[in-house]
DNA sequence: CACGGTATCGACAGCCTGTCGAGTCAGTCA
DNA sequence: TGACTGACTCGACAGGCTGTCGATACCGTG
């Protein structure tokens, strides 16, 4: 007889596991596969805001999740395959919140990009332990790497078509090629955002960080921090209060 | 009989280590331990450039130097340790470089800026296999951990002042906090440098790495690519070529 | 009730790290 | 010259971790 020490999290199995098991609904004396998978998810999780990915070992997520270490192999394929399917959740929660952020540029341009860098700082500050390890893993893990780096194209690619339509429209000066400034711009985000949540280093406080970005974003994208919105005539001098 | 696979490298003992072996001049028919130390660390920076810091084990760097693994042991306490004195050596590096750019940030400040972006550009990109190892370990060791913030925050600490130092003379508007303005730009090079060098996810062309980081800064500290040198007086718009 | 897929674990092999104690060697000093 | 010292070297060991294999238990289904 064994217990259970980890209840399981609501639902949502990982979407990057090839799920062999196919239909849910199977109630018996011990918990269901789905349950023992959300377990390591969740004692993942939970473990990582008590110390780093290589001081948990895969003995570590078993007993947390009530199992023995070569069942885990059952669910994962590695320590790594678990931080990927939560790396997962993460970034789709992260591209959730961008979604919603209303599409609205044009109108008033520093509330947009007010809102997409909060998105992303909400989200990975609820995600904080989850957002560093795999930083971490991101050095040795090569599905890792890819899979954020894969990440980081879609949304330079996002921010570059923003900028090329806020130069179509007058609104941002032509400068350097698009893209390069995204992708500058996003890996300034990335570096600032992780030494903010892992007090590594040099870095911003938490309460200001959003904003510092935000100008930095303005000046380098409009040469100020108060660019015209749709009111303003293009081509306008922002000096209309 | 043994054979020494890898020849010494030029003097220059680690001065992280701190060093029991005193007098140096004994020449036996062995190698002397400093030419040990030399072989294992140039066999470090060599092997970098093939595998990764965690593909390495101490076993290839005491089969390098021509060692057993425990000799390695008694030269370094650890394979982390090796790398702390690669990182020292780059570091030192770095900031002599930064040290040979001419102080005459007042008279062309793009100029002045573009070579203090360029030196670290130059100096990270002559020991690639090192700053990329570097950063991989930082994640796992708190020692690299440190090294690097501390080396980190003397750099951000002189950029504030040089930007608090353009605002006094009235090329640079009022902004941001000096400090933090300092900590974004520079962790945006950290990071832009790094996913060039490793060619990581989304990154700029080597060529342009320079003049793209120069811009974004320009327009971070001055709100303009073309901020007054010594001649234009100050306040004065930049529109003189 | 037999069967097959799901789920579980003990035991093993292999890799890596770091340590210990024994041994070698060159120079020193009485 | 012969004992001594300190620098240097390594075989062997202990312990931790990963991933796999084969045997086994459970459960719904035909």
């Amino acid at each position: 007889m064994r217990a259970w020490p980890d209840g399981s999290v609501a639902g949502m199995s990982s979407p990057a596991r090839s799920g062999t098991r196919s239909a849910r609904g199977r109630r018996g004396v011990r918990p269901s596969g789905d349950d023992r998978e959300g377990a390591i998810l969740a004692t993942a999780e939970r473990l990582l805001g008590e110390r780093s990915i290589s001081e948990i070992s895969t003995d570590d997520l078993a007993r947390g999740a009530g199992i023995s270490r070569p069942t885990f192999y059952f669910y994962f394929p590695s320590k790594d395959a678990v931080l990927l399917a939560l790396l997962d959740r993460v970034v789709a929660e992260a591209d959730a919140a961008l979604d919603r952020v209303p599409d609205d540029m044009a109108s008033d341009p520093p509330r947009y990009w007010r809102r997409c860098i909060a998105a992303f700082h909400e989200t990975f500050s609820a995600h904080r332990p989850v957002a560093l390890a795999c930083a971490a893993a991101r050095v040795t893990n090569a599905e890792v790497r890819e899979l954020w780096a894969r990440v980081m194209s879609s949304w330079t690619l996002l921010v570059a078509e923003a900028i090329e339509c806020e130069r179509r429209r007058g609104a941002a000066p032509p400068g350097l090629a698009a893209r390069d400034l995204a992708v500058v711009l996003n890996s300034m985000n990335e570096r600032v955002l992780h030494a903010t949540f892992a007090q590594d280093g040099p870095a911003v406080a938490e309460a200001d960080v959003v904003d510092v970005l935000l100008t930095v974003w303005l000046n380098a994208i409009y040469q100020t921090t108060t660019p015209p919105g749709d009111a303003d005539s293009p081509q306008a001098t922002p000096d209309s209060s």
